[in-house]
DNA sequence: CTCATATATTTAACATGTTAAAGAAATTGT
DNA sequence: ACAATTTCTTTAACATGTTAAATATATGAG
């Protein structure tokens, strides 16, 4: 077993990264996952994906909104929202119209199907957040928030 | 202007999801994202994926690992592995045996070009990650992390 | 030993992430 | 007014995420 030729010998100590589980990508990764893994089963009882949720939902809170606001707004890339947008305007659930103003735009609202999933989801998504920010400790979700804004914003 | 009947007149707050840029999915993600668009430039350049860096890498640390080891210690769910193992063996970067002990296992190890990218990757990886650290305060890393994991393991 | 069950991996099908490029409409400079 | 440039959205192509089901091998009860 004395070292052999393993690929691992090859620089263990001055070369390769550390250890996995303490690296800031994986660590957000995982903790999101299991704050996702609340959610999910939720969300999939209700036939919907966590990216159409957050779009209807904004849509939900701020009414009328163009493509690149609800980009911004729910963090979805471009092309993503393209599809997603397709999806629920066929499921009914949003509508879609060129804005008068700029016809490069396109307005989204929320149409009643879009309403009625809003209203069956809100109170189930409102409990499952409530229940995490009791068991996590509600100030210290605070203060995790403001850690990881500060992160999201170290570039700005 | 006078609040007519507006999609978000129905509960506007009574029922109606926080603020988006308050909520703990999407500020991991954003705080995600703001990290690995520190990496991922670097990793396109050696032409690899951040999921695929994580295989190798984590091959180079561990030696041999079996899949099921690789999902849990990368993150990557069981079929998206699949795919990686199979793209990364194409490229010469792993190689891949059934286990003689546990036919249903197979078992992963890094291969020479695979050790060429973690000799190439590694030292760029760790600069970027060591210039993150000084600028969010290597304590409060140190911090978040233990945060981070506590969250994700709130279940257990 | 054999059947039922459990475990590890793969496949399938669909949704989203990611980058680059194309298309369409607005803006700017001249 | 017009050509060049910029901005917003979509398309394309490929990689990964997600859930369910299929496949192959191990294991355990009888």
């Amino acid at each position: 077993m004395s070292r052999e030729k393993t690929p691992d010998d090859l620089g263990h100590d001055a070369l390769l990264p550390h250890n996995t589980r303490r690296s800031l990508p994986i660590a957000l990764l995982r903790a999101r996952e299991a704050v996702m893994a609340h959610f999910r089963p939720m969300l999939a009882r209700h036939d919907i994906t966590e990216q159409q949720w957050r779009v209807i939902r904004i849509l939900a809170e701020a009414g009328r909104v163009d493509a690149s606001e609800m980009a911004d707004k729910a963090f979805i890339l471009a092309p993503s929202l393209t599809r997603i947008i397709r999806s629920l305007e066929e499921r009914g659930m949003i509508t879609k119209h060129k804005d008068a103003d700029d016809g490069r735009r396109v307005l989204l609202e929320i149409a009643p199907e879009g309403m009625r999933v809003i209203a069956d989801v809100s109170p189930e998504s409102r409990a499952i957040y409530e229940q995490l920010e009791t068991r996590y400790g509600r100030d210290r979700v605070e203060i995790l928030l403001d850690m990881l804004d500060e992160l999201a914003t170290l570039n700005d």
